[in-house]
DNA sequence: AACAAATAGATGTATATACATGTAAATCAT
DNA sequence: ATGATTTACATGTATATACATCTATTTGTT
């Protein structure tokens, strides 16, 4: 869909303007359709992330100012996030005995069988959805970094 | 900034997979911005985007559904985000004669006044930002649309 | 050792968001 | 014309988010 027809407007003021508002939409648009499927798990778009910053590390456990670290969103409210994949026994959480200011937080064995379960999921359903060539997405990485440069 | 670095990651199974993160990081960091510039002016995202809608119809009022409609973000709660716009006195808000199923919105002066200074202060901000010639926005616009072909 | 500063994270508040449900008005079918 | 359906919006709930502040612990300075 155009972005045209998905404002419903034409009015952008040139290219790089119109660039702003698609990388917004776009971003809502995937974030949705990655929130619809994942509901079917229990599981927010957060608490996902959450779960497969932690396996990335598995079996090591991370602390929560790590785990903040590499979120899509950064995010000050990842105890939170935590909170409800305690609450499921997805994640379990205690104090670093090395150093008592640290939270470390690791997968439980049902977390990692839904992460893998839901990462199936998303996986299908990302394959049938972006219908891009490998050499267009890397085009695309290049140029959503050069708008960044200035970050 | 190179994805690798922001996420502290490179466990990316191929640039598609790449490009949906780098979408939804992208999208955090513009919005995370244009929101900074925007306190200034006490405004957030949803309620500057809300007055820009307003302002392209303007002198004439919009009814909710309409402005949600051109939302970036679909929304089922921009009655809410009139009213702080209507505590700040930035737009009015009445009941449509013809239908009065309709609440129809429009800017005051004040909300007008707000909105161009507010205006002002974004574009410059990313003038200044978003570093790319017209062309590899254009390019950049393509790939976007390309990617969501299957919305 | 004692105190100041820094660090990690927990918590409070306002707003935003997704989604379900409720309510009033308009439209449709008979 | 009347009752059913649809439409437009408002509202309730759970979670998320930005941001400020608070607490406990560790580290650094003297």
């Amino acid at each position: 869909m155009k972005l045209e027809e998905a404002l419903q407007t034409s009015r952008f003021r040139d290219e790089t303007h119109k660039a702003s508002l698609n990388i917004l939409y776009t971003s809502w648009w995937l974030k949705t359709t990655m929130s619809r499927e994942l509901k079917s798990f229990g599981l927010t778009h957060e608490q996902y992330n959450v779960m497969r910053i932690l396996k990335g590390k598995a079996p090591e456990m991370m602390c929560v100012k790590d785990i903040a670290g590499r979120m899509i969103e950064r995010n000050s409210n990842v105890p939170r996030i935590i909170d409800r994949l305690v609450e499921k026994k997805l994640v379990k959480r205690q104090t670093d005995s090395k150093d008592k200011r640290h939270t470390v937080v690791q997968l439980t064995s049902a977390g990692m069988r839904l992460l893998e379960k839901s990462t199936a999921g998303i996986e299908s359903l990302m394959e049938n959805l972006l219908v891009v060539t490998e050499k267009e997405a890397a085009s695309l990485n290049t140029l959503l970094e050069k708008i960044r440069q200035k970050e």
